[in-house]
DNA sequence: TTCATTAGTTGCACTATTACAACGGTACGC
DNA sequence: GCGTACCGTTGTAATAGTGCAACTAATGAA
């Protein structure tokens, strides 16, 4: 795998095209015709930085400094979006069991609920992709699960 | 074409897990994986709604009201956007020709350099997508075409 | 122990975004 | 011409987000 003959400078720049062809249109589909960002503020009546916040600790309980991370905001402001989950029932601080300086944030059972409503909005595929022949369908989805590798 | 046999219930189902696969794997990939919008403001320093803003007008030249529709927000705030943006000398208020009451929109040549910067940042297609092989990145291409037809 | 460092919090100042009301100028059907 | 609807603008208010300084509590290395 992966023995492939060197390309030509022409082959190469030909390819680069394609993949920014390729780019241009994810980018298009996810960002500009089937975005829902606004729908799924609008249903869980939060700003997306919370659902965003809501979803990573569903997925897994995180330590606020991690979180802000995975939010790339600081500290502070993480605070607030955890602090306005908590005050709404959907996620819970606990102290850390192995550093008591830190503490983890993990999803309430109603906070399970949210980030579900959340997903099904989010992660419903687009009318197109349910649309489209089943072969070119499989093909994506090998090529996409060899991106994410 | 698209000349495909009635499916049964099961296949059907198989069907929208795959393409819930496939959402989930390209929403992953342009959202998390390689976000890239704190980088284009960073650089331009603007924000993010002002880059859409500079880019759809870099595009084609939009009057107020269509662009407002286009960054899914009232009048009043793409004034202030668009405003913004002029005074960084970036675009353009013309007349419209035809009506009056409405104001063309348009790049200056140094809001063109300036979308030329934040398209090379967005546009750049991941390494992933680049060490593609050539195939699969055809496949690729051919799908997400038909997807956006 | 001492000291530098880290995690989370609080407070403050500032900018950005969103939503809504109202206004002047214009278009257009009647 | 008149009334209605539209376009962009201004103003106002409320909320959201960002960045920074400072504080407490806890960690861990010297």
């Amino acid at each position: 795998m992966n023995e492939l003959p060197p390309m030509d400078p022409v082959a190469e720049r030909l390819d680069q095209n394609v993949a920014a062809r390729v780019w241009r249109g994810m980018r298009g589909l996810v960002l500009d015709r089937y975005e829902r960002r606004k729908e799924v503020c609008d249903t869980l009546g939060m700003s997306f930085i919370r659902v965003k916040a809501l979803r990573l600790v569903a997925a897994e309980p995180l330590t606020l400094r991690r979180l802000a991370e995975r939010l790339t905001t600081d500290a502070p402001y993480t605070t607030i979006v955890v602090a306005d989950l908590e005050r709404r029932g959907l996620v819970e601080r606990a102290p850390h069991p192995d550093d008591r300086r830190a503490k983890i944030v993990s999803v309430t059972p109603e906070g399970v609920r949210a980030a579900d409503v959340a997903e099904r909005i989010l992660g419903a595929p687009p009318p197109a992709l349910l649309a489209l022949d089943p072969a070119d369908l499989d093909a994506l989805d090998r090529v996409i699960a060899r991106l994410l590798a």
